[in-house]
DNA sequence: CCCAAATAGGACTGAAACAGTCCGGTATAT
DNA sequence: ATATACCGGACTGTTTCAGTCCTATTTGGG
């Protein structure tokens, strides 16, 4: 569902002007029941605004430059976790420090990530320039390097 | 469950030396049953050695700032999702282009993430510098800004 | 003024993933 | 020999998720 999302916002980054919900479901292979949905969630997290009505239809909130491809992501699957140490009572699952330092380090993982998306613009993704594409021939070893390794679940999130 | 990793690898990385799987357990607060299977994961994809019978236990492979979150996220959560174009015989799916074109450049997205997470150690999970906490800081307001919106799930995967 | 087009919102369902547990097997210090 | 500790996989209940469908509500055009 978030690459779905990822494949229709560039759509409406490439192509620019109002689609109907059904002729972006077309044009990108995405059934048309599950196209619709995202573009709602995507129009309730600001990343798109829609037209109602008869001539209605969705467009980018704003220029594909200024979307990074985190607001899309974040907008389907919600913010990226943030997991509080202790907004309880009881502290007692802090008295191992070493183990409390750790859940505190957790969110510099959660930035590191959120930075990295925020990098990535959707101008970047429907208008690639050449020097970004030496950067992805660059990083292929290791995509495929990765690939040996364990066959499960897609998705990014 | 991943969270899991990386709390045991963190913990491993500031103590040094063989532990047993139930010592881990009990001093990060996981579940025991649960933390050997971690750890198990976590020494099938090498990120950390076993010392089987008395007196065994579990270290890691290598010291704390070789190995990158990354390891320990893909280690359990299998490799970064690689959406590949078409391996098939038919290249029916690529016959919009710009549909295909962002199929491409998925993989950019998943080469950011994966250098992101790759950046951060072990030895920065476990002892954090003062210089890094700086960036943390920065970047807790981005932190903030980012709860505010739709409240769901948490993980990383 | 009325109708058709198009999004908004939510309920519902079947399938898949996941956390967590448990057991029999194997290796190894004492 | 025996107790200790990892290895491998099977199993289960819960939860999440993709996908569908239905009923408003809004809006442009004849």
């Amino acid at each position: 569902m978030t690459d779905y999302a990822v494949v229709l916002a560039t759509h409406l980054a490439a192509v620019e002007g109002p689609h109907a919900a059904r002729d972006l479901a077309v044009q990108t292979q995405i059934p048309e029941p599950t196209a619709s949905k995202v573009l709602k969630k995507l129009a309730r997290a600001g990343v798109v605004v829609s037209q109602r009505g008869a001539k209605g239809g969705y467009a980018l909130a704003r220029s594909p430059e200024h979307i990074g491809v985190n607001e899309v992501i974040e907008a389907i699957e919600g913010p990226i976790a943030v997991t509080e140490c202790s907004d309880d009572t009881t502290d007692s699952s802090c008295e191992y420090e070493t183990n409390c330092g750790v859940r505190a380090n957790w969110q510099r993982i959660n930035a590191a990530v959120h930075k990295a998306l925020s990098e990535i613009t959707l101008a970047d993704m429907a208008f690639p320039g050449t020097a970004e594409l030496v950067s992805i021939a660059r990083s292929s070893n290791e995509a495929e390097r990765m690939r040996a390794a364990s066959p499960q679940s897609n998705d990014v999130h």
